[in-house]
DNA sequence: GGCCGATGCGCG
DNA sequence: AAAGCGCGCATCGGCC
């Protein structure tokens, strides 16, 4: 694959100080069986309109300017046969995500009928599992990929930000998302490399060795024995909660559920090892041979990323559990031989994120240097690291109650406009309103049902029950709206980051063939490569000779987005780096 | 035999 | 009702 010396300019060109547009934009989508090209200027005219048989867009692509944009309808839906064919697309425009955020957006006040055109609701296109593949109804339909529906649909979303408040952000996050839709395809193309001996040999030391056929590995079916020891009862079940709990009354344990945290307030020398086999139970299902035997193929573990599942705009993920797995199991992330990860992870990314976003100077201080908890405690507003981290947790999640809400006041009048932020942005949701993140996400509006409760609550008969009712659903909103600013904004900081680490990641230069990893595929096997994303840390895949750059290229990434995001507010965002065999933390 | 809510626990 | 946000998945048990 060419690379365009362009392509370093990445989402940067993009940042509201740099040039406003892209040299380029091609709309691609269907006509017939073919594919059309429409190649346009920065105002939208059209330059020229190409047809090709579908099988030759990968060649248009190959040939034409890194600096392109290309406009589809949905990223999954024509971005892995482009990799598969070996080739790499520098930047796109998503329409199906820029419809969701736009169409959303508090900040555009003229949507020129975007809201309007339902059709780009839909749910992103899925690739249907291997065993749907012959039934009728075989992946998600997605949004209209039909080349006028595209054009149309991309007219409706520039105009929509040409009305837009702040239009500089806005489209930050527009390219941010577009990338991330790439990144996404990508990593689960090259796929996250996972040694299933060492898998195996983990999964052996917690559970046990493994029996021939069928059972349960040997440590736990000793914990399970013990467990019924201690129960009196040679029969009890283990995996159903209600016959679990029932065993426990007999035996005097008065619980009443049978989770952990509950269960650890019992002396009695059946708790030990029955939290300790509900622990390994956990992995077993979870994590165990079965999911090795589904999941992991080739050395490679590809899960399904979603852009912006969540509606904070974070990303979440169907199938396999990506984002789930056990810190246990990370020795297995292992890079192929001649290769290493480089892994990075943001300390405290939220309330970094809190300070900046409010300006708020002392809580940046707080935020210089690697922790962040020592320096609140340092600034004197709570005595030690652990009530730091509560106190914070607490001002970002809405605690009320217990030691978090106990130190709330001494964190208001420390930092007293972060908190604001968090309070006013509490306040807004338990009034129904929506708020914002710093790049424009807003969150959803009220729900028929939110709205109901409230206005029974209103009413001159309504009963004290309906007035509680409503004041709780409020505050639950309350509580969902001040974290929605900070979790949603922390996931812009770490997109931006993702984002601008891809294309610094794309220039470098490749090795050679013998030298690389073929699992990664055509695009990936020869150079460094985004393999796991996972809120606020990375893992990058990377032959080893370019380790050392690749590990400088994470850093810069990180001062990239804080600059892109806040300017040249003072506040750190410091990465846990390492370099390594393994994804295990050292 | 499939669907669905509740439960519990893994991740940030 | 884990005080305090956001997820996905496995399992169970009630239901049609």
């Amino acid at each position: 694959m060419r690379l365009h010396p362009r392509a370093h300019r990445g989402i940067g060109a993009l940042s509201p100080s740099a040039d406003p547009l892209p040299p380029a934009w091609i709309v691609v989508g269907r006509e017939d069986a073919r594919i059309v090209a429409v190649r346009l200027d920065a105002h939208g005219g059209q330059l020229s309109r190409t047809s090709i048989p579908s099988e030759e867009l990968a060649s248009l692509i190959a040939d034409e300017d890194a600096g392109t944009r290309w406009v589809w309808h949905d990223t999954p839906a024509w971005y892995p046969q482009l990799l598969a064919a070996g080739v790499r697309v520098a930047r796109v425009h998503d329409l199906r995500l820029c419809h969701a955020i736009l169409r959303d957006s508090a900040t555009v006040v003229d949507d020129g009928g975007l809201r309007a055109a339902t059709e780009w609701d839909a749910a992103a296109v899925v690739e249907p599992a291997p065993a749907a593949l012959f039934e009728l109804d075989a992946g998600a339909a997605g949004p209209p990929d039909d080349i006028a529906s595209a054009l149309a649909e991309f007219a409706r979303q520039r105009a929509a930000l040409d009305a837009a408040d702040d239009r500089g952000r806005l489209r930050l996050l527009l390219a941010a998302e577009s990338a991330g839709a790439l990144i996404a395809v990508e990593m689960r193309t090259a796929g996250l490399p996972w040694d299933p001996a060492e898998h195996d040999r983990l999964l052996s030391e917690f559970l046990g060795t493994r029996p021939a056929a069928g059972g349960m590995p040997v440590r736990m079916q000793q914990l399970a024995d013990e467990v019924r020891a201690e129960l009196g009862d040679p029969a009890a079940s283990l995996d159903s909660q209600p016959k679990l709990l029932r065993a426990l009354h007999r035996v005097g344990i008065l619980a009443e559920s049978t989770s952990r945290w509950e269960l650890v307030r019992y002396e009695h020398p059946v708790i030990e090892p029955l939290i300790q086999y509900k622990r390994l139970a956990r992995l077993y299902a979870a994590n165990g041979w079965g999911w090795l035997a589904e999941w992991v193929h080739g050395g490679r573990f590809r899960p399904v990323y979603v852009p912006a599942g969540v509606v904070t705009g974070r990303w979440a993920s169907s199938g396999g559990g990506a984002l789930q797995i056990p810190r246990q199991l990370r020795p297995a992330v292992c890079a192929d031989p001649g290769w290493a990860l480089v892994v990075a992870d943001v300390a405290q990314l939220e309330p970094r994120v809190l300070a900046a976003m409010s300006g708020d100077a002392a809580l940046a201080r707080a935020a210089r240097g690697q922790d962040l908890y020592a320096g609140i405690v340092d600034s004197g507003a709570v005595p030690t690291r652990a009530e730091a981290k509560v106190a914070i947790l607490g001002a970002m999640y809405g605690a009320t109650t217990g030691d978090s809400g106990r130190l709330l006041p001494a964190l208001r009048r420390t930092y007293p406009r972060a908190m604001a932020l968090v309070d006013d942005a509490a306040r807004v949701g338990e009034q129904g309103g929506v708020v914002s993140t710093w790049l424009g996400r807003t969150s959803p509006t009220t729900s028929a049902g939110w709205r109901d409760t409230q206005a029974a609550a209103a009413e001159p008969d309504a009963s004290g029950a309906d007035e509680a009712r409503a004041r709780r659903r409020a505050a639950d909103r309350g509580r969902f709206t001040r974290n929605f600013v900070v979790q949603g904004t922390a996931a812009e900081w770490a997109l931006v980051w993702l984002a601008d680490l891809r294309t610094r990641l794309a220039a470098m230069d490749p090795v050679d063939e013998d030298r690389g990893a073929p699992a990664s595929g055509p695009v990936f096997s020869t150079r460094p490569h985004l393999a796991f994303f996972l809120h606020d840390e990375i893992i990058v895949h990377t032959p080893l000779a370019r380790a050392d750059e690749v590990a400088e290229a994470v850093r810069d990434a990180a001062a990239s987005a804080a600059r892109l995001l806040f300017g040249r507010f003072p506040v750190d965002f410091p990465l846990d780096l390492r370099i390594a065999q393994t994804a295990a933390k050292d």
